[in-house]
DNA sequence: CCAATTAATGAGTATGCACTCACCGAGCAA
DNA sequence: TTGCTCGGTGAGTGCATACTCATTAATTGG
């Protein structure tokens, strides 16, 4: 890679780098391209060097966050047998990568359509891990008591729901909680398709 | 009231519900001052002799909408003593204000400082409500086993997380739930204050 | 070393929006 | 009837913002 390339990939870093944060720090819709531009410190017309309008990037920073997000779990369900451990180390996982997830998730009613639909086609993915690890959980026939992280609770409102309809018993002194039988069906119905 | 007075009043009336129908159907953020006014069929330049900006009129709207939906609740609270069918009454008020409710609970965090500010002060209001309910339930000990309507779940996101923090046990056959007791003190002190 | 390439610049354009104001005409008081 | 009042009108203004493009300057290949 020769000098000019380098540093064409250094602006791009650039731009996401500070797209992600004021993002973050200010939502989607009342972040400026403009203001994009001045925190990675560049003009504002380079920003469009790079992507051709705002939901491209958008949508790119979202599958970068996605892909190492991914990339984690993947790692994670097939490293970890037991259930309990693996539920919460999951979603510590998503913990960490709240910020910008959550940030999309606030704001993703109001977005245009076209934008919305291509946020809510990558939720599929995250909707895909969350199968898996509830396979695991229907093989173990237990699930342990996890808190899904409040902000989480809108992108992951049908889930959340579904998290609710628990039967619940004590063993060896400590609360565990088992899916009612007849919601595991239903669950998976509502986690695997959508598209 | 003579017939100017008369005419002008209409106006108004037809502002506010043409704005709270679209309102509901494509949020705040995403309906123009002038699509209101061709709505409501008048001049987009009407709309501002009848309100200084958009915002008042969405506050006005917020205030006619809360005082319905509070003027119910007192009634109910005062004629229903028990705790269940009150709790299950009460559900069905905020269910059926629901449409411009959660509207505007969506989009709040895209909102500027003010007009959130204006918001989240009238919350209080149906904290407020919500808090005799919770008063009564404690009284009587018991909570039957509701589900928060889903819509609600980002205006009451704490109280909603709270609800869940139930312990759980059968009797004559059905599922009765009951707030844990360390629980009541902090939820009595998250609903009350905040203003 | 020179000409071609290309990343970067930032003033400029197009658009959409909240809000204004000079003007109009129906209703009212005399 | 007459002149005034005031609600209504809609083209116009100012502003924010996404996106463009003629120009600049650094890098490259020959």
């Amino acid at each position: 890679m020769n000098k000019r390339q380098a540093q064409k990939q250094f602006t791009r870093e650039k731009i996401i780098a500070a797209a992600k944060q004021i993002f973050i720090e200010k939502g989607i819709i009342n972040t400026a391209t403009s203001q994009i531009a001045e925190a990675a410190g560049i003009a504002h017309g380079t920003l469009f060097l790079h992507f051709p309008n705002k939901d491209s990037l958008v949508v790119e920073l979202l599958d970068a966050e996605l892909s190492k997000f991914s990339n984690n779990i993947k790692q994670l369900i097939v490293e970890t047998a037991d259930v309990n451990i693996l539920l919460s180390q999951y979603l510590d996982i998503i913990q960490a990568e709240e910020g910008f997830f959550s940030s999309l998730a606030r704001e993703l009613p109001n977005y245009k359509d076209e934008l919305r639909r291509k946020i809510l086609f990558r939720e599929s993915l995250i909707r895909e891990h969350f199968h898996q690890v509830i396979e695991k959980g229907i093989e173990q026939n237990i699930y342990a008591q996890v808190d899904i992280p409040s902000a989480l609770t809108f992108l992951f409102g049908t889930i959340n729901y579904y998290l609710s309809l628990k039967t619940s018993f004590v063993q060896q002194g400590s609360v565990i909680e088992k899916f009612k039988p007849s919601i595991i069906k239903t669950m998976k119905d509502l986690l695997l398709p959508v598209q």
